[in-house]
DNA sequence: GCAAGTAGCGAAATCGTTTTCGGGAGCGCC
DNA sequence: GGCGCTCCCGAAAACGATTTCGCTACTTGC
C-alpha cells in the first residue's frame, strides 16, 4: 500500500485538505506547516495517486502516441521523432506515452481516448483511418496527425514538405546530368505519395524529359521491399542511371541489390533516399537523402496538441515543415 | 464530456449499481435489463472512466516499459521485443505502455510506479541502476529486468544465453580455421559483457590459443562506434582474420570500415554480430550472428510480471533463454 | 399457509484526491 | 467595544466507477 495523502495528514495531525494545499502551493497555508508537510512527503516517498488525481481534476496531463509495431520503418522514424516530442511535452508539463496497438486495431485508440487515459493523442498510422478521425472529431477529442496531410480543415497535422524535397532531389540529379531517373512510390494513395510523385513529374517536365511509366515502380514498407523493384528496373535497357527511392530503408535495399549486381554506386547508378533516417549511414556509400526535421516535427506535434488543450477553441493548424537535401556518397 | 455510467442509468431509469453490474457480468441482473444496458452503452459509445475504475479497483491492468530514447541500439532491440510483449500482455488482459524518460532520469520511473499509473514495470536500462531496483524492492512493486542478469535472488530477469552464444560463434570461427580472432566488448562491467568475454576466453583456451590483449577492444553503444576500434585492429600485424563484434549494429560499422579499407568480408576478415537485429540484413554480405529469441523474451518478461501480479508471493525467477547461431554471408 | 430460499434491484460506502466554502482567531482601526 | 480584515485551517462535496449489503417480491417445498 503506497502512502496516501491522509497518511501524511494523520501523521502531522492535519486535515487532508491542508496537506493537499501545502503540496499544491496554495497560499492559505502557513510556511511552517508547509515545511512540515513537504518534509513528511519526502520521508514517506509520497506520490499522489494518479487515478484519484486524474479523476478529480478531469485531466491526466498525458499525451498518447499510438504505434503500429509491425513495421520496421515506423520504429526508425519514431526514434527520430520522439526526442523532440518528449522534450516539448516535458516543457508543457505533460508526459508522452506510447501505446502499442495489438493487431493495429484502431478501436483500441478510441477506447483509450474515451476512457480518459490521455488528454490528447498523436496519430501516426500508416493507413489513413477516416473512421477514427471522424470519431475523434465527433468526441471533440484533441488530436494531431503526424507525417500525413489530411485534406480536412478540422484536423491539425504536421508534415514535411514532400513536394519540395522531391524537387530538390530531382534538381540535384538532373544537374548531375541524369536523364533516365527511376522513381519508387508506394501503393497507397496518400497525399504524401501524391506530393512526391508530383514533384518527380514536375521536375521532369521542367527539364523537358518525357514521362516513362516503366521507370515508376511501387514498393511497400516491408523489409527487403526494395529488392524486387530494383531488379525489375535493371532489366530495362538502358537501365536508369539514378533511382529515387521512396525512403531511406528502401534505398538501403536498392544499394545492396545494385552492388550485388556488380553495379557501382554512384558511378553506375545514383541512389537517393528520403527522410534522413539513421539507416542512411549503414551503407557504403552513405545515402544522399532529404532530411526531415524529425525532432522539430515531434516538437510541433506536441505543441499543437498542447495548444488545443489550453484553448479548446484554438483553430486547427496544418503545418508544412521545410526539408533539406543532404548529399552523401550515393549520388 | 464523455458519457458516464450514471448517464446510462438515468436514460434507462436504473441505478448506477445495476448498470455497472450489467456491464461487468454480475449474475444478479436480469437478462432483459442487461440487454438494455449493453445496447445503451453501445449507442452512447460508453467507455468506463479509467481513472475512476483504477481508483476503485486499486489496479490499472497496465504494464509499463521504460525506454531510454537516446540510443539507437535500444530502439532496434525493442522493436524485436515488443510484438511478443504486446501479444502476451493482451492475452493476460493487460495493456503494455511505453514510457519515455526525459534525460533518462530514473526518478521518473519511481514516480510513475508509486503514483499507481501501472501495476508492474519492465526494466530495460542500459545502465544498471541499483538504487531504482532497491527502491522497487522496498516498495514491493512488481518488476522484471530484461536482457540483463541481476545477481540478486530477489529480482526476476530474462536474459539470452550470452556465454553459450559467444562460444557458438567462437567454435564456428575456430572450425573455419581462424586463429587470430578479435573481440569487441563494451566498457561497462555488466554480467552480460562478462559472460561474453568468458565465452571468448574459454573458447580460445579450449582451442589452445593464447590470449592476446591487443585483440580485445572496447566499443560503445553510439552510432559509428565500431569504426575506430576496427581501424585500430587493422594497424596490428598481422591483423586479425576474424572480428567478433559486440552486437549487430557494431558489426555493421565493422564491415563498412573493412570494405572501405579494401578488405573483403568474409575472405579477408570474417565478421560476426550478436542479437539478430534487423540491421544484420542491411549490409552486404548479411551478418552472421547469434539470434536472440526476441519475441520470446518479450513474452516471458510480461509473463513474469503477470505471474507476480496474480500471485504476490510468487518467487522471483531468473531465466536464461537459448540462443541460436545464424550463419549468413559475413563468415 | 408458512418458512425458507432466490432473483433482481437500489442505497450507500469506498477509492484518494482537489477545491470550495465557511469559521475561528488574531489584529488594526475608528 | 464593534467592525472589518487577514491568516490558517478543516468540513464536505465532488470526480465516476465498484462492491457490499439489504430490501422487496416472488417462488418453492412441506
Amino acid at each position: 500500500m503506497p502512502t496516501s495523502l491522509t497518511d501524511i495528514a494523520r501523521r502531522l495531525d492535519l486535515s487532508p485538505s491542508t496537506v493537499s494545499k501545502a503540496l499544491n502551493g496554495y497560499r492559505d497555508v502557513s510556511s511552517d506547516t508547509r515545511e512540515l508537510v513537504l518534509r513528511a512527503a519526502l520521508e514517506l516517498d509520497y506520490q499522489p495517486s494518479s487515478a484519484a488525481r486524474d479523476l478529480r481534476r478531469g485531466r491526466t496531463d498525458r499525451i498518447g502516441l499510438f504505434l503500429n509495431t509491425a513495421l520496421e520503418y515506423v520504429v526508425d522514424y519514431l526514434s527520430g521523432i520522439i526526442p523532440g516530442a518528449v522534450r516539448c511535452s516535458q516543457e508543457c508539463g505533460k508526459r508522452l506515452l506510447i501505446y502499442t496497438l495489438t493487431d493495429n486495431d484502431p478501436g483500441q485508440l478510441l477506447q483509450v481516448c474515451r476512457a480518459g487515459e490521455i488528454d490528447g493523442v498523436i496519430l501516426f498510422s500508416t493507413h489513413y483511418d477516416s473512421h477514427t478521425i471522424e470519431a475523434l472529431l465527433e468526441d471533440d477529442f484533441p488530436f494531431v496527425v503526424m507525417g500525413r496531410y489530411i485534406p480536412d480543415e478540422r484536423v491539425s497535422c504536421v508534415v514535411p514538405d514532400y513536394y519540395d524535397g522531391t524537387r530538390q532531389i530531382m534538381d540535384h540529379l538532373l544537374g548531375k546530368g541524369h536523364r533516365r531517373i527511376a522513381f519508387m512510390t508506394r501503393p497507397e494513395l496518400t497525399t504524401a505519395n501524391e506530393a512526391r510523385l508530383r514533384g518527380y513529374l514536375d521536375a521532369l517536365a521542367a527539364a523537358g524529359i518525357a514521362r516513362d511509366d516503366q521507370l515508376i515502380v511501387e514498393t511497400r514498407l516491408e523489409p527487403d521491399s526494395g529488392v524486387a523493384p530494383t531488379r525489375r528496373l535493371l532489366t530495362l535497357t538502358p537501365h536508369p542511371t539514378a533511382i529515387v527511392a521512396a525512403h531511406d530503408l528502401v534505398a538501403v535495399d536498392v544499394i545492396n541489390t545494385l552492388q550485388a549486381a556488380d553495379l557501382r554506386v554512384p558511378q553506375d547508378v545514383a541512389v537517393t533516399g528520403f527522410d534522413g533516417l539513421r539507416a542512411g549511414f549503414r551503407t557504403l556509400p552513405h545515402i544522399s537523402t532529404v532530411q526531415q526535421p524529425l525532432e522539430r516535427i515531434g516538437e510541433r506535434v506536441v505543441e499543437l496538441v498542447n495548444r488545443r488543450l489550453n484553448d479548446p477553441a484554438a483553430p486547427p493548424l496544418q503545418e508544412t515543415l521545410p526539408v533539406q537535401l543532404v548529399l552523401r556518397g550515393s549520388t
